[in-house]
Formats: structure tokens, C-alpha cells, sequence
RNA sequence: GCGAGAGUGGUGGAACGGCAGACACGCUAGAUUCAGGAUCUAGUGGGCAUUACGCCUGUGGGGGUUCAAAUCCCCCCUCUCGCACCA
């Protein structure tokens, strides 16, 4: 550096100068003139404690984006909040003994800090936070809503209980048999609980995964999945000397004369009446006990071993009239379809393996085209398609057919009618847990249930609560929060207890981000208009259902409501992959986290963003690693060190011509800026658009090492301004730094994008690889745009070309304009 | 079992059907330095050569399409994720 005094890269100083800049200046202030509008999400984060690498992860790829897009002229909606209710808070006030949201407000603080160190742009204005009461408000007012609308109702069920939350859980909620928080073994009970009629929505739930093309195929199957309909019929059955009838699902009609038998579910109503006062009472009964004691993981694992017992009752097929036995067994669910499953042997491997088992009788009435099957042949299930046989006038017909004629036929009769199921249960919304939004509704003793009047929301927590391990909710315990007078007559009232799903609180808070201070309406139409549906959101792929399908069921609600034109939520969907190290989860058992402070501390949140977007695509897991950090940490000074040295030079004048390098140099950075619109633009490359500019770095080096002081002032002040501007929404604190020391007053930040030049793009000769038989043999620099014919002349008089082609004759000659000839010889 | 995705150097990862391995890490050598670190320069898939910027080989395995395949098609293997007695 020729004794040069360099000044060095210290991001512990400039960071924060320039954090504390842009805090003064409201400067990310939601710019909300412009038409060109860009809604900016990720998805917001619960309080736990600290910031976590995810976190890192997830905001600096919202960042970039966001930053990139406001250069790029849009007005950009960018904000953060809290999903700040939940379990957590309240196992902390137990251990700690210090109030939910002391500790909730606390972590909030220091991860809101994290964030600022970080260097995110968020419009802090319109921070929400889940259990600030300004916000719960509204999500006791949404609740209201779908009350109103008949979509909130309460129901005794068998709900799925952990009983170390001590809460039910929903169906999304349990994971394997086990609660998706604590892993804790889920038990079933029977209680009275609220839901959400999320199943009305199936249908359209289902059908507009169409309109998401912006989403990751996977996520939209696993929301198919989740949804799983089936489409088929319901079949009654008739008990033998009975009025009763037993209704089945089928997605198999065409195979109706294959019955041989019929199974109920332990819970199903009608096994108790079916045996009452007969022989077989007391081994059924052992048999529903012994089963209904089993957990549903248990019951619905597949390797679970069928069993069943007969019930002496046999009921009749509507279609030909023959008695078929009724059997009560461990495979039948209650909660899906009707509880009772036509037995098909011949057809259904389930069935096949059950009648094997008990010796029930075997009736192929689907054989293959052409041929026969045989019962006593059969070592498994035919579950093919077909032609019906044994199946009276349906003979013949393919069964495909026969599924629509079929059920035009029950349907005629009055047997049965065309069914569609779903696999997707009702919302269950009730908590029994303190932290979270008590559901406004009161039980008076003369009107019953009765929701709060929106006028009185919110129905605030206590705060002079206790906490205790075990136990009810501390809510059914306080006396001055239980009791109450009824909105309608006055009289005596006791408040529902139950505070809400915390998933509700995070369905609907990206609408009061587009409007967070009304403390009228939870949003205005005209501004969630505005902003909604969200255009990119960004979050980790564990809410593929959860979070993803109630937010979708809630905005369509907001839809019908009149709320919102937006039909869904969210237009575009990353999600990101996981932040791993030596090929494991991060986490403290393993001792191989890493914390963002400690990254920031070392080496500053530039170098944590530049690496963390440059180790892998957004969407792939990454790998983190130490060297890794350090690899960016030198990039960022090499790009300081650049620009250090000649942030004097450029300003000087001068007339002279740029020359050869002048113009390669030019040429790497236009190259670069290309490249690096493209790859955030289009495809979220962040990896490969980082290297774009180490690539025009590079390049600026071997400049330098040719040009020492000797350089283009015009030239080098272009290339670094393009420089720092592609690299200010990756390494903002640097961009705004070098910005300033290449002489500008203005923010990096608020300048244009710019626009590369195509111009500089350009090359007077291009190199042509020259194939023979598929193999490079040769290269050539002709000028650009040079014509075939010429450029094949020239491969034929290079010397390694002609020693290949010696004795061989040319068959075919493939040329690629300014890229290949390929000669095909013999 | 079903569905989805992935398999490329020592490592993370690049490659509109057209030079495989960009960029980075690591490593090797050199420069600088009292030394180390930092920095700069050069090299770095494997093999054979080193008279040659020469040859062979190479993207999980096997076939195929094509002048040309990591990329398209078929079969198989492995891994990850999701679902899983859904009638």
C-alpha cells in the first residue's frame, strides 16, 4: 500500500452510527404516495428470549428484498411484530415468578434490538404486539365476527389434551401423536369446547392452491394433503329386523356387491344398542374398552396389528339384499366419514388382510379386462380399475362408469347419495391457559350464551393474577374476572374462560399492519386494500399448515365479510430452509449454536447478512461455518479497501479516453449489476448475486494491480458507485458508509437502483470452442458476430484443429453463433 | 406404502441442452513480515504425461434421445421432508 495511511473496516463504529442515523430519521418510515406498491413480510417471530440464526436468516432475506425493491421505486411495506402470546411466558412466570408480560414485554425489547443491530429495515410505527390489548381487541372482535357469521360454535367432542400444557390442542396442533410444543403424549377427552368451522371453507380452501403459483409446490400439497378430500358415496345399510340404518363413505360405489361385512368404530352410537341384552355384550363391550383406551397414534399407525369382534347383528345390502355380519373393529375411525366402513375383501387391502384374519367371506366383483379373478385365488387386494362381474345388470361396465351409475342407482332407490369428505376437522380454538385472548362470551344464568358487545372489548386480562404449576387456568380461578353481567338482561353473568388458539392471533395480523394505530375498526377496508394480499412472504416451512391454512381460512372470512378484497393472504411464499451446523440442528444439547450476537460482535451484521445469503440459495438448508463468516468478512474489506483508496482519486477531472482495461473494467461491474438485478429480481438468488460482485471485485483488483494510481477517475468513480449501490441492500451499514466517503450527502438508501449499460456489455471478439465429435479440441477469438462460413474457415486452418482431422472425413458441421462449431467427422 | 425434493471436487455451492466445478472455504507455493497474523500473486476434480495451454476420465448407478446431456426420457439405488389403516 506504498506507506498509504489506510483507514480500516471498523463495523463496531460504523454500524451503529448509521443505526442510530437511520432511528433519528424515522428514516423507514412506510413511504405510502407512490402507486407502485410492495408488501414486504416475514413472518413475525415469538418473543422466546433472543434472536436465533432462523431469525437472521429470515430477516435478512425480507431485507434485501425490501431494500433492493424501495431503489427500484416502490413504496414498500416492511414491518415486524410479536406473536406474543403463548405457553412459554406462563412456564416462565412459574419458574421465575415474574408476570407473563413482564417476561414477554422484556424479551421483546431485546430481540427488537437484536434487530435494530442487525440493520432491518422495518417501519417500527407499525410494530403490533399479539397480547397488547390494542391488538387483542380486534382479535376478540374477529372472533365476534365469525360468532356472528356461524362459524365460531362450541361443542363437547373428544378433543386432543396435553397434559403437561394442561390445554386441548387442534388436530394441526398434534404432531405424530404428539403436542407440536413439548412433545408431550396427546390424550383424548371428552369436553365442551370451542371451534371454528374452518371445514365450511375446505372446498375453497382447496381450490384456490390454484391461484398460488408464487408458492413452493410442496407447501400447496401438503395443504391438499392435509385437506384430503375424497370423493364417493354414502351408502345406508339396514340392521337385520331393525328400523335402525348404518350409514357408510365410500370412494369405492362400483364395488357395492363385494360386500361381505360391515365394520363400526368402538364409538360408533349404534354398538351399544346393536348388543344390549344379547350374548355378545359382555365381549364387545371388553373389546370398545380395550380399544378405546388405545391413543390415536397407536390406532392409526399402520402397522397396527386389525382386530374386531362380532356384534350377532347383521344388517342388509340395499343393492342386493343379502345379510351381511356387523363387526365392531380397531380400524374404523369415528371421526372420519361416518364411523362405519363397508367391508370389500376382494378390493380393499385393509379389508382383504381383516377378512383373511376372521374367515369372512371373499367377493371379486372387479376382475381385470379379459379375465376372471377368482375369490380363493386372491393373495391380495385387487384395487385396480376393471370390469364389474357378479354386480347384476352393472356387469361389464367399467368400473369408472360404474362409480357414476352406481350411485345414480342408490340415489334412485333412496340407498344412498353422491358424498364428498373431507380429511380436515373444525378449528378446535379453545385454551385453558392464561396467556392469550380470552374468547368474548358470557354465560348468564337466564339468557345462556351471549357474546360481549364490541363496544366492550376488549375483555382484558386480569393482571393480578397468580401463577401455579398445575391446576386449572388461572383465569377460572379469579373470581373478579369470572364474574360479570349479561350484556342482554343485566343479570348475573360468568365470563367464558378459555383464552383463544394463539394461531388466531397470527391469522389476521398482517391486515393490522396495513393499518396498526386504528383504534377504531381493526383496519379500514380502503387501507388493507392498499397493502393486501401480502406480495412476498417469508418464513420457515414448519407453518406449511398451520399457520399458512388458518391465515387463507381467515382472510376468505375477511373476504365474505366485506373486509378485504384480497382472497388470499399471501401472494408469494418462501420458505426459507433451516440454519444448521456440522449437519445438525443448532442446539444447545449438541453445543453447536451460534448465536447472531455473537457474529455481530466479531465481525458486524454485515458480514453475519452477507454470509448467511451467500452460504446457499434462501430455500435450501445451510450449513453454517466459521470459516465461512470469516470468507465475507474479507470480501467486505476487500470492497472497503477498494474504495478507500481511491474515494480522493475519482474526483478528479479528466478527458482522457477510458482505454482497453478502462473498458474491461467497466464491463465486469455492467456485467456484474446485470447478473445481480436478475438473481434478486427474479429467482431470489442471493448466493450467486453475491459472487456476481466478488466476481467485479476481483476484476477491480487485477485493475488495480495493472493501473497502481494510474487509473481512470471517470471510470473507477462509476464502478465504485455501482459497487457500493449493488451491495448497499446486502451490507447496508457499508453501502451508507461508502456511499458517503465517494462524496455523497443523500443515503445510499434512497437512491435508484441502477440501470446497467448495455453498451459496456459489449465485446469486440468473443472466444469459440471448437468440438470435434462432442469434444473440445480448440479455442478461437474471432470477432463478435462473426458468420458461420468464416468462422469455419478459420477452425480449419488452426493447426491443433487439423492434426484431429487428419484421415477423418467432416459429415456435419453444428455452428453456434459466437459460442461453438462442433465438427461431426468420421 | 404414498407424495414431494435432492444426489456435482476435501467443503459450501455454480452452470438458457453448448467449455462441468463460477464464487467462496480449505490446501500448496511465492511476495511482504524479525516472526505470527493480515494482505497480495499464482496454482488447486481425478489419472497419465510434462516434447507440448497434450491425452484419458469425471456430475449416485444403468440404459436411451441428441452433433452435443449435470441438464430431457425410462429403470434402479441412496438421502431428506411431508402424509400414512382416511374407508
Amino acid at each position: 500500500m506504498g506507506g498509504r495511511m489506510v483507514a480500516d473496516y471498523r463495523p463496531e463504529i460504523i454500524e451503529p452510527k448509521w443505526q442510530k442515523y437511520w432511528e433519528e430519521q424515522n428514516f423507514y418510515q412506510t413511504d405510502e404516495k407512490k402507486d407502485k406498491r410492495y408488501y414486504v413480510l416475514e413472518m413475525f417471530p415469538y418473543p422466546s428470549g433472543r434472536l436465533h440464526m432462523g431469525h437472521m436468516r429470515v430477516y435478512s432475506i425480507g431485507d434485501v428484498l425490501a431494500r433492493f425493491l424501495r431503489m427500484r421505486g416502490y413504496s414498500v411495506l416492511h414491518p415486524m411484530g410479536w406473536d406474543a402470546f403463548g405457553l412459554p411466558a406462563e412456564n416462565a412466570a412459574i419458574e421465575r415468578r415474574v408476570h407473563p408480560a413482564e417476561w414477554t414485554y422484556a424479551n421483546i425489547e431485546t430481540m427488537k434490538k437484536q434487530q435494530k443491530a442487525l440493520g432491518i429495515s422495518y417501519d417500527w410505527e407499525r410494530e403490533v404486539a399479539t397480547c397488547d390489548p390494542d391488538y387483542y381487541k380486534w382479535t376478540q372482535w374477529l372472533f365476534l365476527l365469525l360468532y356472528k357469521r356461524g362459524l365460531a360454535y362450541k361443542k363437547k367432542a373428544a378433543v386432543n389434551w396435553c397434559s403437561k400444557c394442561e390445554t386441548v390442542l387442534a388436530n394441526e396442533q398434534v404432531e405424530d401423536g404428539k403436542c407440536w410444543r413439548c412433545s408431550e403424549e396427546v390424550v383424548i377427552k371428552d369436553l365442551e369446547q370451542w371451534f371454528f368451522r374452518i371445514t365450511d371453507y375446505a372446498e375453497r380452501l382447496l381450490q384456490d392452491l390454484k391461484l398460488l403459483s408464487g408458492w413452493p409446490q410442496r407447501v400447496r400439497i401438503m395443504q391438499e394433503n392435509w385437506i384430503g378430500k375424497s370423493e364417493g358415496a354414502q351408502i345406508r345399510f339396514t340392521v337385520q329386523n331393525s328400523q335402525k340404518e348404518i350409514p357408510v363413505f365410500t370412494t369405492r360405489p362400483d364395488t357395492i356387491y363385494g360386500v361381505t361385512y360391515m365394520v363400526l368404530a368402538a364409538e360408533h352410537p349404534l354398538v351399544e344398542e346393536l348388543i344390549a341384552g344379547t350374548e355378545y355384550e359382555t365381549e364387545v363391550r371388553a373389546f370398545v374398552e380395550k380399544t378405546r383406551k388405545l391413543t390415536e397414534v397407536t390406532r392409526t399407525s399402520a402397522e397396527m396389528e386389525k382386530e374386531g369382534v362380532f356384534t350377532g347383528a347383521y344388517c342388509i345390502n340395499p343393492v342386493n339384499g343379502s345379510a351381511v355380519p356387523i363387526l365392531v373393529g380397531n380400524y374404523v375411525l369415528m371421526s372420519y366419514g361416518t364411523g362405519a366402513v363397508m367391508g370389500v375383501p376382494a378390493h380393499d387391502e385393509r379389508d382383504f388382510e381383516f377378512a383373511k384374519k376372521y374367515n369372512l367371506p371373499i367377493r371379486v366383483v372387479i376382475s381385470p379386462e379379459g379375465t376372471e379373478l377368482k375369490a380363493e385365488d386372491l393373495t391380495e387386494a385387487y384395487v385396480e380399475e376393471g370390469v364389474l362381474i357378479n354386480s347384476a345388470h352393472f356387469d361389464g361396465m367399467p368400473s369408472e362408469q360404474a362409480k357414476e351409475e352406481i350411485i345414480k342407482y342408490l340415489e334412485a332407490n333412496g340407498w344412498g347419495k353422491k358424498e364428498v369428505t373431507y380429511r380436515l376437522r373444525d378449528w378446535l380454538i379453545s385454551r385453558q391457559r392464561y396467556w392469550g385472548t380470552p374468547i368474548p362470551i358470557v354465560y348468564c344464568e337466564k339468557c345462556g350464551t351471549v357474546p360481549v358487545p364490541e363496544e366492550e372489548l376488549p375483555v382484558k386480562l386480569p393482571e393480578d393474577i397468580e401463577m401455579k404449576e398445575g391446576g386449572r387456568s388461572p383465569l377460572a380461578q379469579c373470581e373478579e374476572f369470572l364474574a360479570t353481567k349479561c350484556p342482554d338482561c343485566g343479570g348475573k353473568a360468568r365470563r367464558e374462560t378459555d383464552t383463544m388458539d394463539t394461531f388466531i392471533d397470527s391469522s389476521w395480523y398482517f391486515f393490522r399492519y396495513a393499518d396498526a394505530k386504528n383504534d377504531k375498526a381493526p383496519f379500514t377496508r380502503e387501507k388493507a386494500d392498499a397493502w393486501l394480499p401480502v406480495d412476498q412472504y417469508i418464513g420457515g416451512i414448519e407453518h406449511a399448515i398451520l399457520h399458512l391454512l388458518y391465515s387463507r381460512f381467515i382472510t376468505k372470512v375477511l373476504y365474505d365479510a366485506g373486509y378485504t378484497s384480497a382472497v388470499e393472504p399471501f401472494t408469494r411464499l418462501l420458505a426459507q430452509g433451516m440454519v444448521n451446523k456440522d449437519g445438525a440442528k443448532m442446539s444447545k444439547s449438541k453445543g453447536n449454536v451460534v448465536s447472531p450476537d455473537e457474529i455481530i460482535e466479531k465481525y458486524g451484521a454485515d458480514t453475519g447478512r452477507v454470509f448467511i445469503l451467500f452460504a446457499a440459495p434462501p430455500e435450501k438448508d445451510l450449513d453454517w461455518s466459521d470459516r465461512g463468516v470469516e470468507g465475507s468478512y474479507r470480501f467486505l474489506n476487500r470492497v472497503w479497501r477498494l474504495v478507500d483508496r481511491y474515494a480522493g482519486a475519482v474526483q478528479a477531472k479528466s478527458n482522457k479516453a477510458p482505454d482497453g482495461e478502462d473498458q474491461e473494467l467497466r464491463r465486469a461491474f455492467h456485467s456484474a449489476l446485470k447478473k445481480v438485478t436478475e438473481d434478486i429480481e427474479e429467482r431470489f438468488n442471493f448466493n450467486t448475486a453475491i459472487s456476481a460482485i466478488m466476481e467485479a471485485v476481483n476484476a477491480a483488483y487485477s485493475y488495480q494491480n495493472i493501473k497502481g494510481d494510474n487509473i481512470h477517475p471517470g471510470v473507477m468513480k462509476e464502478v465504485l458507485e455501482l459497487l457500493v449501490l449493488m451491495l448497499a441492500p446486502f451490507a447496508p451499514h457499508l453501502g451508507e458508509e461508502l456511499w458517503q466517503r465517494l462524496g455523497h450527502q443523500a443515503s445510499v438508501h434512497l437512491q435508484s437502483w441502477p440501470e446497467y449499460d448495455e453498451k459496456a456489455l459489449q465485446v469486440s471478439e468473443v472466444e469459440i470452442v471448437v468440438q470435434i465429435n462432442g469434444k473440445v479440441r480448440g479455442r478461437l477469438h474471432v470477432p463478435v458476430g462473426l458468420d458461420k462460413d468464416a468462422v469455419q474457415k478459420l477452425v480449419l486452418e488452426e493447426g491443433q484443429i487439423a492434426r484431429h482431422l487428419e484421415g477423418k472425413e467432416i459429415v456435419k458441421v453444428i455452428s453456434v453463433p459466437d459460442k461453438l462449431v462442433n465438427l461431426v467427422v468420421r
